[in-house]
DNA sequence: GTCTATAGCTAGATAGAC
DNA sequence: GTCTATCTAGCTATAGAC
């Protein structure tokens, strides 16, 4: 068999990026391809489902990122809850590369035709709002209360991307990340 | 000359309702006059520059509706203060149809290759949050307060309006803009 | 596993009848 | 002003050589 010219891990990040700045319509399979350094008949090869496959392998590749960056690092018990909060917020900020990406749910949330896409993005929002709600209510808010913040923190984190691209200032995203501390321990 | 079969205003009605569902992209001509009741040619007389130039007349038609339904509405002087912030968030309210329908700056911020949209989404953006940093400092904020207020309260709407989409749960929309008000009257 | 070549279709855009 | 018909370019997808 011959060597693959790019293995699977870097070719999902290649194709992540393609879709989050251009979206579902707007990503053609010559992008895709040309951004991995592919030919088209090439990515069929890799996923024979097309587009569609493509889009849910980036979709399921998001999912585990969250699970490991996000929610494990969030629950882990043997970290100060604190310090846990610290590195969740230092991983999105990675994720979005200090706010110059765009994110992919907002890309991958458009009107596309593929019913799938809204399934799985409702289902890694749902994840990401639970983790928050359990951190915030292990540190001691009561659900409801938790809920909100929980929301609110998906809230800013978004809607700065949104401002931050519009406004073309990333000091926007940079000054919302950090106030998300104050969210959960208002005392600081 | 024969009649229209759709004014000017309705036409741009419909075809911002095809660009902030489906994004640049995703909107075809032949979905752009299909929603408008005509043909793809019948288009291209109403706008001779084609998508470009639709796309430029709807943004455009969303920087008047700003114009009225946000700046002058906020600086007002003849209405109580209070009174046109309240004015506003119902204006927000029904163009976002209760958080069931997307932001067009959102759906046009993508990668499109068309240079333009960027700059004109940004003057827009711009403008609102002058408006809101104006009636901020109206109401007794500083400079720099009122400027963070004014950047909350796009953060709010625009956050919202995505974990409203991906969560499918307008409920979101709604609690998040009955808080903007509290953030120019904390005491409230 | 990657490639070239190509099928079949739909996109944006025009010409010209009414 | 709207329409049908049509052009070209780009799209998704496939076949088959290496």
């Amino acid at each position: 068999m011959r060597p693959q010219k790019i293995d699977d891990t870097a070719l999902l990040a290649r194709l992540i990026d393609v879709f989050r700045s251009k979206g579902y319509e707007g990503s053609s399979l010559n992008d895709l391809a040309a951004s991995a350094g592919l030919k088209k008949a090439s990515l069929y090869h890799r996923f024979p489902g097309g587009k569609e496959e493509i889009v849910t392998a980036v979709l399921e590749h998001t999912t585990t990122w969250g699970k490991t960056h996000i929610e494990e690092t969030l629950a882990d018990q043997t970290v100060p809850a604190r310090q846990r909060l610290e590195k969740v917020i230092d991983n999105i900020d990675a994720l979005y590369a200090q706010g110059t990406k765009t994110c992919l749910f907002r890309a991958l949330s458009m009107d596309t035709g593929v019913p799938t896409l809204d399934s799985l993005i409702q289902i890694d929002m749902n994840n990401w709002v639970q983790a928050f709600k359990t951190f915030a209510q292990e540190i001691g808010f009561t659900s409801e209360v938790a809920h909100q913040k929980a929301l609110q923190t998906l809230i800013n984190i978004q809607g700065s991307l949104i401002i931050t691209k519009g406004l073309n200032d990333t000091t926007i995203f940079k000054n919302t990340l950090h106030t998300i501390k104050y969210l959960y321990y208002p005392t600081l």
